[in-house]
DNA sequence: ATTCCACTAAACACACTGTTCAGTGGTTAT
DNA sequence: ATAACCACTGAACAGTGTGTTTAGTGGAAT
């Protein structure tokens, strides 16, 4: 049995990564060295090496983590029945349920989505989505055959919108409530649709 | 008459410019040095310092003159016109001015929105459309009176759905024509008007 | 002729990096 | 109880890049 050990490991990378994510709200990520990270967590700069390579692998486990999150949502979301569903007027439960997640984990896609970040955490969430679950919306070709606009920029497009209108709620600091959103989704989604 | 001073700062300027925009395609902006940059452009790196303040000064002067040249464009394009034109099925000359400057100007744009940029151009793009574009054509009461989605939502929407064009259309190595994409463009504006 | 200007070359202290190594204290296994 | 184990500490290390400064070069303007 070496759960503690296990614990004891968790609970420093916790640590890192609570205090990395503050200071990432106070400034760049890169002006936030190893050293202020260490200094914040209240644990030696050596031991932050035991459990990431460096700053950008820390940053890269998180945004992993986060996304990891996001899939588990979005498989339970089944694009047919959640259009069918919507054409009847109803909100699929689970498309309220992505948007809760996002909810619960605001701040972390707040400090990853705004300027303060590396790689561009947008360019990678995009991804995600197109792969996720746009290829399966689109591909349906039971509710989307346009021969106006090629797939690809149908595809850019919409993912696109959906991570503005993301973007925009994050923005008013979650002022709308995760129905509303999911509302506004399935509104965008008919616009296509409707293509 | 100093014109040939000018001309002197003005020309190790653009060197250190391309030599700059070069090193982002093979590698980070972060693990681009003032160093790497003042080899490539065959300058001493103190004449770097002559020039810009750091590296994040160098590329924020680039980006804020590539964003400079979209605006002498946008600026002719009166959202007016454009919708007016668009519904007789007329393509606004200055609507394919704006593709065709991001054409022009395409390498810049793609190191720029790709993952080897700092802060995030992507955000700063979103942000200058915004304002110098859509907030113009959407407070036009003319065309846009919805009420079931809230303005800033279908601004914030409509920019990332007409960025994402723009990202696919790089994505794929400007194989379409300014003028298709033109076309393409329309088209997402009037989903959004018929909202 | 001399002042002006962009640029060079070399040196400077400073900050952060990633690694190493001996040592501490609590936990587990024998 | 003793020994092995494990996460962590503190301090040192060379290495790399930073931004600044200094003295000096050579061409252009006055």
């Amino acid at each position: 049995m070496m759960a503690v050990y296990d614990d004891m490991n968790e609970k420093t990378k916790e640590k890192i990564q609570k205090s990395f994510l503050q200071l990432l709200q106070e400034k760049n990520f890169i002006k936030v060295s190893v050293q202020d990270i260490a200094k914040a967590s209240g644990i030696n700069r050596g031991t932050f090496y035991l459990h990431y390579l460096d700053k950008y692998d820390l940053l890269d486990q998180m945004e992993e983590n986060l996304l990891a999150g996001l899939e588990v949502q979005l498989e339970r979301l089944q694009p047919d029945r959640l259009l069918l569903e919507a054409e009847k007027g109803n909100i699929s439960m689970h498309a309220v349920e992505v948007f809760r997640y996002i909810q619960l984990n605001a701040e972390t896609f707040k400090v990853f989505l705004g300027g303060n970040n590396r790689v561009g955490f947008h360019k990678r969430l995009k991804q995600f989505f197109v792969e996720h679950f746009l290829e399966k919306m689109i591909s349906n070709e039971l509710f989307f055959n346009s021969t106006t606009v090629p797939q690809d920029y149908l595809s850019s497009f919409a993912t696109s919108a959906f991570l503005g209108l993301i973007e925009q709620w994050l923005d008013n600091d979650l002022a709308e409530t995760p129905k509303q959103m999911a509302e506004m989704y399935i509104q965008i989604i008919f616009f296509i649709k409707n293509l």
